[in-house]
DNA sequence: GCAAAAGTGTTGATTGTACACCCATGT
DNA sequence: ACATGGGTGTACAATCAACACTTTTGC
């Protein structure tokens, strides 16, 4: 079917098109955003996403999907669609329309594989150094799309472990909104969402009394 | 610059880029879509949304705006980018990989140009009748999209003209959400708000007391 | 004078926000 | 015993939601 139809379009142009995904992961209180050395021209030595051009016989989702697998190991990960950039400069060498994608990963357990071609570097969410293109405003942009998400969607568990204390998981918050939350209305509103799991166990990692973990509900 | 290292991407495949948009209008208390019947292949003589593929010397939003005003005759108009599909075999003719915009537009006054090679529709929003491809779950996720924003983002006023009664106003919002909601109420947050104006006319169109007008404030 | 749409306030419920002390434990 | 982070409740403010009658005017 496709190839007996597939001229109807030919007049049409062609593009190459790509995934940009911010890949935000936390650890040690705060936000993180992986970063990676280009090895390959235009831009050569500069920073910038981790992206990747998409294929054939794959969808967007697809293809981000396999650029942060190619780079970390990791599937199954949170990932969204954010937008489209097109302007026709916006890569230097070429004509390339870019999808971008926001990650979620969990950091706490992860350490990045070194078997990689890349020169990949989590670097801290105010630290980020220049990028090349229009990434460092992909960044903006995906910092502001989640957070006016945190506080709707329970997005912020995907940066986090199975298992994790209320501390810890207001920690996530304060470090995506970058602003300090009042301890006992963070607990109420979290415990009347009906998100979260109390289990028996508590992670006396980051205190002597220690804190119950909870787990997320579905 | 772009033609000497236009070869680094080569190995990357190209493809066809669409954009495609939900032309949402507000006439006699009714929210409609601009749909158009399609003169070509394949799916010939089926409705569609309003689309155009993406040329070399335009990004997608010029892209949108070319589209829409081609139609409809109608330039600076609302336009925002909502999501990406890509799904493989979305279009049964060929890859095509299409962007989805929504466009506001004021009715009113508005007759369809007859000039142009389509056959252009205006259906009433929940009388949309079964479209190509995936027009109708991009119809239904832009509704999601501008229900959510509407509460938030002064965007309503692009359905209307430059004056217009608080009445008019609450219809356009009933319209959007599809509920009815409390006058007093209604009143009271737009006032509050600040993005109003009060003039000194009325319009008489609809009531014999007459409403008063107002304009939106930048 | 009556029908039809415009305009107008108050009350109670809910939600959000600010705030300070005791608890459990490892050292 | 003390330092450290975990856990808890209350009071006030702000916002939201429900509700009914009067006004204007063309016919």
């Amino acid at each position: 079917m496709k190839t007996q139809v597939s001229n109807l379009y030919a007049s049409y142009p062609k593009f190459l098109l790509s995934v940009d995904c911010i890949v935000f992961g936390f650890k040690e209180n705060k936000l993180f955003c992986l970063l990676i050395k280009r090895n390959f021209e235009p831009e050569i030595g500069k920073w910038s996403l981790v992206g990747g051009f998409l294929n054939e016989n794959e969808n967007l989702n697809q293809c981000a999907s396999r650029v942060v697998f190619d780079l970390t190991g990791l599937d199954k990960i949170y990932l969204e669609q954010l937008e489209t950039y097109s302007e026709i400069n916006r890569d230097w060498a070429d004509r390339v329309v870019s999808v971008s994608y926001f990650a979620l990963i969990n950091l706490e357990l992860f350490e990045m594989p070194s078997n990689t071609n890349y020169t990949a570097k989590w670097f801290e969410i105010n630290e980020i150094p220049e990028l090349i293109f229009d990434h460092n405003k992909m960044i903006n942009n995906s910092l502001q799309n989640i957070r006016s998400k945190i506080g709707k969607f329970p997005i912020a568990f995907s940066l986090l472990s199975e298992r994790f204390s209320l501390p810890k998981l207001q920690n996530v918050y304060e470090a995506i909104l970058s602003e300090s939350l009042d301890k006992r209305n963070f607990r109420k509103n979290m415990l009347a969402s009906g998100l979260i799991k109390k289990l028996e166990e508590k992670d006396k990692t980051s205190s002597k009394k220690g804190a119950y973990l909870y787990s997320f509900n579905q």
